[in-house]
This record gives C-alpha cells, structure tokens and sequence, in this order.
DNA sequence: GTCGTACTCAACTGATTGGTTGAACATGGA
DNA sequence: TCCATGTTCAACCAATCAGTTGAGTACGAC
C-alpha cells in the first residue's frame, strides 16, 4: 500500500550516502558516475544506492547515450511530511490541552490560596 | 554527528509498526504493554522497537511503579522537516528557473515565427 | 519475605543490507 | 565492425535487523 511506499521512503533515507545523492540531485540531473565520483566505494554500490531511491520514488531515470541521467522526485518529499506533520500536530494539540489543564489546575489552586488566606 | 542523529530517526521510521506506535503515542502516553497490546507480536519485539525509536530520541520513558510509560518527543520531527524542506526547496527553485528559462526559450521561438512570418 | 506484574537482557535464527569483484550489456564514435 | 564509455547484473561476504524463547530484574501487593 502507500504505507509501504512510506518504509520505502524512509528507509532510503536512512542512509547517509543515499541522502548526500538526493541533496545532490536537488541542485540538478547528474549521471551514474557523476555522482559516484565524490564517494570512496565502487561504482556499483552508488548504482545500487541510486535503485533504492529509484524503488521508493524518489528519483528517475532516463536515458542520454550511455547515461543514465538521474532526476530528483520532489513530490515525493510530500508523502513524508504529510505523515510526520499530522502526527506533530496531534501531539502538539494534546501538549496544549495539557497546557490548558494545567493552568486549570493553577487558577484552582490560587482560589483554594485566596479562601485559605481569607 | 547531527547527521547520524537524522539516520537513526528516518531508520526508525521506516518500520510499519514503529510509525504506527509513534502514531498512537501522539494521542498520549502508553506503557509497553499498553504499546504491544494490538500487535501479535512478542511482547519482547515490542520493547525492541520502543528501543530503537529511544536511541533515535524520538521516545522519551518514566517511571510508573512496574511500568515504563513511553513519551513521544514531537520535536524530534523537526530535524527531518528542517532536512526535507530544504532540499524541496531547492528542487523546486531549479524548476522554477527552468521554467523561467523555457517561456524565455518560447518568447524567443515566437519571436522567430514572427520574424520568419513577417 | 514471597508472589505476580511489567519489563529488559541474552542468545539464537533467518532475512535484508551495503559492500565487494568480475562479467555482461548498451550506446555512440572510429 | 571493433572499441571505449557508462552502467547494470550476478554471486558472494560480513554486518545488521526483526523476530523468537527463556531467564533475569524491578516494583507493588500480600
């Protein structure tokens, strides 16, 4: 489902390498062996790092001669945020109802303060 | 660094069951039991899960007698918006000039026709 | 102290992952 | 057609991961 795509996403992110290459590819489309060329592994490995973010949607690919220039999918981008943002947003809801109970609480206690005073 | 911290978050994330009790975590407070309760797995599996979105530092846990209520640290979100939206940003402001740079390219063409029209 | 509850630790397993090397494939130029 | 370039495929290896079971720990109730 699109929650799978979701593990796709966020698994292909968790690795720092395949995060250097979309930072890269947000400047503009660059080749297989562009982008290989900064990293100390072999071109295979940036190859199958380049699969993983191709798998979860993140990057395509098309076809330039022998290139295979590669194409940041921003949209994408939108599934994470989505998803992170409704569950901030519920927590930090619940953390202001909190807030407001806790000054419930406080305006109370002042009062029972005032009538022990009194 | 700050860049493994990122690592470990999208990792935690990118498991199913992780994000669902991140998700039932934002309506509030849950012991492990209360968290393992809907899964049929171990309870053990459970706790194993809850540790890999501590060590993220996405989940915060207390002390209540016998349990360990379990917290979720809505902040944590941030550093993977921060991350995100820069590189949308960027992406999009690349598009944006290649647009800009395509209607220029089109003004240019209609200028041709015109030329070759007149 | 002993018992039950809530949870963690330790050891093991099978699947996945990130890396390697070497061979194959695709494409454009001589 | 042959060659060089750019990239992928296949097989393998070590490490990590999600799950298991069984034993151990921490705390409150009796």
């Amino acid at each position: 489902m699109g929650e799978d795509r979701l593990s796709r996403v966020f698994a292909a992110l968790a690795d720092p390498t395949r995060r250097d290459i979309v930072a890269r590819l947000a400047a503009g489309d660059k080749s297989v062996g562009d982008l290989a060329a900064p990293y100390d592994v072999s071109l295979q490995a940036v190859s199958k790092h380049i699969r993983v973010l191709e798998d979860a949607g993140l990057v395509t690919r098309g076809r330039d001669a022998q290139r295979r220039p590669c194409h940041l999918e921003a949209e994408v981008f939108d599934l994470m945020t989505g998803w992170i943002e409704r569950y901030r947003r519920q927590a930090e809801e619940r953390f202001r109802r909190l807030d407001a109970v806790l000054a419930e609480l406080d305006a109370e206690t002042d009062e029972d303060d005032n009538r022990g005073a009194a």
